[in-house]
DNA sequence: CCCATTTAGTTTAACGATTAACTATCTAAG
DNA sequence: CTTAGATAGTTAATCGTTAAACTAAATGGG
């Protein structure tokens, strides 16, 4: 077990084509995100900028725990996500008034302002991805994309 | 500016569609990595599993910096990653006998069984996905994703 | 050759996320 | 009411990653 056996004999076929789809998304997430954190550090997470992105797309207020679950992570990494951007004003947390136990947190307009200088950024070192997949293609990979997410997250 | 401002108004247009694009393959990528971790645990980490098929889909032997990169990841990072891949055997690990400081990382014939397993794995958890995507939306998909992904690492 | 610079890999400290334990509050059954 | 169990949030310990310092070996210009 100690030589260099290369091992890129006896083919098993390819792969199932949902692991390969998944497997490029990673890729592309791995990549993307490492750009992205590197551009808005150390302003900004991505921890925290996810929240400021789910803030932006449904609105409202939501508790911690809410919070932790659409992000996928735990309570206590919420509670410590949320106070560095309740220090920064960029939410507001209030005690829920029907549930003595509960925080509710919103997006304030600095909040807003943040994420939307973020995306300036972001797009300044991405814009050149258009070269890469045309506008229309784009529109059918969104729509293709969302239909995963919602599988996804409709089944977990 | 303390109360509860639900910061719904002014809305200053969509954003950018490779914003989206990226926003929407970042959370698929987070559920079902998520999803993936659980599943694979405690055998087999998410870091672990991405070193086995970098080298199943590219085959020979890398030095533990090549990895390290293409992993987007540090050289300690790998370091931790390799040694514990090695230590279950799945991987061969040799000095290059080119070069005094590096080492030549290969996957063993042990290593290709415990990838197969795990994709068998995560198949019969996401085998249902292929309500979601035909086959057909699928490949296309596949191709789109692949452009971005390699834009990405052009780029980078 | 020699020496300054670069590169491969490991080690250490700091950081962020997870797990588990804990407090406080809500809910519901008796 | 009372009380047992579930839930919201915080805190403490642990794990894996990063950044930075370090060792060893390669490279290239005098």
């Amino acid at each position: 077990m100690t030589g260099p056996t290369p091992t890129t004999g006896a083919d098993p076929g390819p792969d199932p084509p949902a692991f390969q789809l998944l497997n490029e998304i990673g890729i592309i997430a791995q990549l993307s995100g490492t750009r992205a954190e590197r551009l808005l550090a150390p302003d900004l997470t991505m921890a925290q900028f996810v929240v400021l992105n789910h803030f932006h797309r449904l609105g409202g207020e939501r508790s911690l725990v809410r919070l932790a679950t659409a992000m996928q992570v735990t309570k206590a990494a919420m509670t410590n996500t949320i106070a560095r951007l309740h220090a920064k004003g960029w939410v507001s947390v209030r005690p829920d008034p029907n549930d003595g136990r509960g925080k509710l947190v919103a997006l304030l307009p600095p909040g807003e302002a943040a994420r939307h200088r973020a995306i300036f950024l972001l797009m300044a070192d991405l814009g050149g991805l258009g070269e890469a997949v045309d506008a229309e293609s784009a529109a059918t990979l969104l729509a293709l994309l969302r239909r995963i997410r919602v599988w996804l997250d409709g089944t977990r």
